[in-house]
DNA sequence: TTTCAACACGCAAACGTTTTCGGTAGGGTG
DNA sequence: CACCCTACCGAAAACGTTTGCGTGTTGAAA
């Protein structure tokens, strides 16, 4: 109770606190505490952030009656005086996607670790949606964007809207499905390369008819492990067949198409783009007798749960997604923090590295 | 360039506007445009607001000027004069895991359609953490909670966090993890309940060793989970033995203990309270040569990615992530929006189904 | 007694809005 | 010519902070 003593120096106290019992625990600002005390303001701030300026006394009577009634400065008007919010915006196509609620698991880590907060926003693979969410944002709620491109814009190859806050002053950086056409900071993984080494991995394990289930071009990551494979044949003097790739435009077809490849082509290995092609062709293959790994080996991408959980588990190219979003949250909040602007651009690549699991042989 | 026409009627302006070219598209505001077009910043506001008090000479004017200049009002004034942010937080234990990350996606659409932002925070299944997201949102950065408990929290016991924000009039929305030691609306299923149809179900299939995995009891679900094992096997008028229960601390002891839970007592079927235990389950009767489901049958909870990934797929009790995340944020939305306070706190139950698949007899 | 420094504090501006209230100029009416 | 009304616009407060600067008081030194 020494701080009721320090307060009670005030005579008029004890009838003014009735108004905050009455109020509950509700918020108080510098202006209520200030009025409490009789002192203004400016004291009070001073007071609390223990300025040369104010004499003991004051300091300790203010800052005991802050402590009181659990004084916390308003996020938002200091957002409003300094112009940096200490939010920085995601904008994924998904959340309910292994990959992506890994990324933002390592945005946050080190977004917190720096006293930052992150909003989430969902473009839901729609270019509408990624330009609205992005003007939302814009407009001062946040200090920048980290983000992955939606397949619709990556269609389009529209990127005014990333182009206009970067113009703005605000920092990008982009992560995985990046583009090429606006300058900003990126944080990727060679694609073309981990595909190559996958691919290279089962034409040394001896396998010749090695096939690949992939996306559609436009995706960016699709199209880069697609080239990966190609060179991988070439470099091993093999021949890519046409009938040995399977692209898949939308997931709902993507059984069907695996199928008749399996039929069709009877390939002894396949390298699938995801873990969803992997999984799948786990799935059918088991379905026609097709033994993995002794009648078919395959080799997935992105080591997520379904790669570790199916039966059997799949080998795969394991993309860290935490490290990915560590890097990029830490590109950007370099970028903030540092105080004259830099007009050079970095591209971070994250190494990835092959998982062996069950469904290559295992020697 | 109707626009241009309309904007040269001030003569100051084309240097004006030297001005604003240099500066790039770099954040308009109001107070700038009231310069440059040297009317008064209310007339600015006013007219773009479109006021009946402004002339429409002035409001094309202006408007014409805004527009030009990609004029849009900044969202941290806006958040300081109306004293609300029109965002909302979220606190969850974790983000990589597939109904947490339902649970947001929903959130985000009906946040989303109506005008809101999601700022999201994870508290990695630590009380500290949470107490610490909490504070740092409750001052101004957002308009209500949605959260789900920490393991710690829900093992302490200690929710004056939660109570302290409510109390400062913060609207709160549990769900999943909740508490009836406090006060709010929630969000949950029939945890008890479908454990029981789960369990029921396997009784008359005409299994009679049915085994329970899952976790301690101080995690609410959980524990509501083998009561309603438990209940299942009474009303069947079978004993609960000891032996067939199985509590799991730690995810890294899992596969020890379940299978130590096979080799001893031989069930015939297991009850799993989430979906991790359950591929486990399976994962290890496969390694002892046990079939699933010729030998032993496997229910599963939380309709996830592995679930339905895995060989066989599990049949499991369907928790719907999105409909949970839509419902918990239409509770807070529509508690915010609303004029008097209401001091009726309601408890919405999401439904659950069994979704039957290939880890259970098909007849 | 005067002067000056040091100390302690308050004023006011600033961040970007919205909105209430006044004020002015012009034209119309008596 | 006096008056009033209307149409149009600006000043200022408010939201909650921080901070540079001005000012009053006190004590001591001259």
């Amino acid at each position: 109770m020494e701080i009721l003593r320090l307060i009670k120096i005030k005579t008029t106290f004890s009838y003014e606190k009735l108004f905050f019992i009455d109020e509950m625990k509700r918020k108080v600002t510098l202006k209520q505490i200030a009025r409490e005390l009789d002192v203004s303001i400016s004291t009070v701030s001073k007071s609390l952030r223990n300025s040369p300026e104010i004499s003991e006394d004051t300091k300790q009577k203010v800052q005991a009656f802050a402590k009181l009634y659990n004084y916390k400065p308003n996020n938002i008007a200091l957002s409003l005086k300094n112009k940096k919010t200490k939010t920085i915006g995601i904008i994924i196509p998904e959340i309910v996607h292994h990959f992506f609620a890994t990324v933002i698991s390592g945005i946050e880590q080190v977004a917190n670790e720096n006293g930052y907060n992150v909003i989430v926003c969902l473009s839901d693979e729609s270019f509408d949606k990624e330009v609205i969410n992005m003007e939302m944002l814009a407009t001062g709620s946040i200090d920048g964007f980290i983000m992955s491109l939606s397949k619709e814009t990556q269609l389009k190859k529209d990127f005014h809207h990333i182009v206009e806050v970067i113009n703005q002053g605000m920092p990008v950086v982009m992560f995985d499905r990046i583009t090429n056409d606006v300058f900003c900071d990126k944080v990727i993984i060679d694609d073309q390369m981990a595909a190559y080494e996958a691919v290279d991995y089962l034409i040394n394990k001896g396998f010749k008819k090695v096939a690949l289930v992939t996306t559609v071009d436009y995706v960016s990551v699709g199209k880069l492990r697609t080239e990966g494979y190609l060179k991988a044949l070439r470099d091993n003097n093999m021949m890519a067949e046409e009938d040995m790739i399977v692209k898949i435009e939308d997931i709902d077809n993507c059984s069907v198409k695996i199928e008749r490849l399996l039929e069709e082509q009877k390939p002894d290995a396949i390298f699938a783009v995801n873990e969803l092609f992997a999984v799948t062709c786990i799935k059918m293959a088991a379905k026609m007798g097709v033994n993995v790994p002794d009648d078919l080996s395959v080799i997935g991408f992105t080591d997520g749960i379904i790669s570790q959980f199916s039966s059997p588990a799949i080998t795969t190219v394991s993309q860290n997604g935490i490290k990915m979003g560590r890097s990029a949250a830490k590109m950007l909040i370099d970028r903030l923090e540092m105080e004259e602007e830099d007009e050079h651009y970095r591209t971070e690549v994250i190494e990835t590295h092959l998982v062996e699991r069950e469904s290559t042989p295992t020697l």
